[in-house]
DNA sequence: TTCAATTTGTGACCCCTTTCACAAAGGATG
DNA sequence: CATCCTTTGTGAAAGGGGTCACAAATTGAA
């Protein structure tokens, strides 16, 4: 198949794909039919094929995929075959609870630093859970440490008013993503990738889907 | 314009015009173009004028739109002019993260109740952050407090292998709105309405886009 | 080896969303 | 009142993603 512009639903799909197959993966599942996949995701099995095929070959036509195979294929694809090393910055509510509860997170991505403008905080404050403990450090050494600590993703837990403030610091030290929790649109450079998670849109839309059944 | 089904898109796109009308409220602007509220959304012009076709007239023509009459309409059409009422459960990482974030969600969503299923956090754990504490009650409880406490969106923060468990005890419960952050899919009867948040997909999401410049 | 059964990969079609472009409508000015 | 300017609302066109249906490929059995 030729190369195009890959859709976003696809990488979100290959994602929950992802999921499935580690699951079935443990399960002792060895081969799977893009259609049980398909069941398993809750999408059309034609779906499951042409995602796959934005990316190469996978199958064997009157076999199906090797559960195995298929999982490490998707993971290179996605890029969480890897570690990668996330700052949090803006220790407010949202932050010190992202903070605290981090082992939430996958295993292949790790809060490795943590950061605040606000003196207080920063003195001594640390989590308390199970793991290494992160040391909130001041705003003021992002870009040292972001280097020091090979800092690839950022998670804006700011006020929206400084969201784009600690954007520009991000971008400055050479954190290419950025996961921006602000509500408040953020913008950055060619080459740089944010991506935003707004609780409030999601609960919005759940709202107006109940207001209007 | 003829009524027809609405895009998601649209009404996500709401919520964002939503925000910038409430900024520009604040900042005691009176009148805006769509043109204005396209840029400051990061939106086509064109877009924000048949978004809100879909739901009747809301402009003057050669003069733009009333900000707060706008706003107004417009947290009409969400349904976020009203107070939500919500219960969170599964009191494990991300739950208690949220419980503690509380107050950070917009006014009109309250989390009112927190469930968990394991005793030893049933006794006596409560959220130490600013406002009231929630306490968190034992699931088996979650109907009839559901009920009492006139509860209408369930936050799923459990294990994934519980997620689908808990979402028939909402549905059982009359909850019709459930946000799900456990990554797996759960299923709900018409009309229920299930949203999945995951920050996996989200993080997955952002790897790719790094992995692929 | 041949045939039937299975399942992939993909071209073609369809539908939905976005963008474009313009007529219609309101306001301002003289 | 007439004219000009601005901006909305919307039909039409464009673009993109999803689904269908089938040829190609593989396996297994006769």
């Amino acid at each position: 198949m030729k190369y195009s512009k890959i859709p976003e639903a696809t990488i979100r799909r290959l994602s929950r794909y992802s999921r499935c197959l580690e699951e079935m993966e443990q399960a002792g599942e060895e081969v799977v039919s893009s259609a049980q996949l398909a069941t398993r995701c809750m999408v059309n099995a034609a779906q499951v094929r042409k995602d796959l095929a934005y990316f190469g070959e996978f199958g064997i036509r009157g076999v199906g995929y090797y559960v195995k195979d298929l999982h490490n294929d998707i993971k290179k694809i996605l890029g969480s075959n890897k570690e990668w090393r996330m700052a949090l910055i803006g220790i407010g509510n949202l932050g010190s609870a992202l903070l605290s509860y981090k082992d939430f997170l996958k295993q292949n991505y790790k809060i490795v630093a943590a950061f605040d403008i606000d003196p207080p905080k920063v003195i001594g404050r640390v989590s308390e859970k199970l793991g290494k403990p992160v040391e909130v450090l001041h705003i003021n050494h992002l870009k040292e440490v972001a280097r020091e600590r090979r800092i690839e993703i950022g998670l804006i837990t700011t006020p929206p008013s400084e969201a784009q403030v600690v954007a520009n610091l991000l971008v400055e030290a050479g954190v290419r993503g950025l996961l921006n929790f602000a509500p408040t649109q953020i913008v950055v450079p060619e080459g740089f990738m944010a991506k935003d998670v707004f609780f409030t849109t999601i609960l919005d839309n759940l709202a107006y889907l109940l207001s209007n059944p």
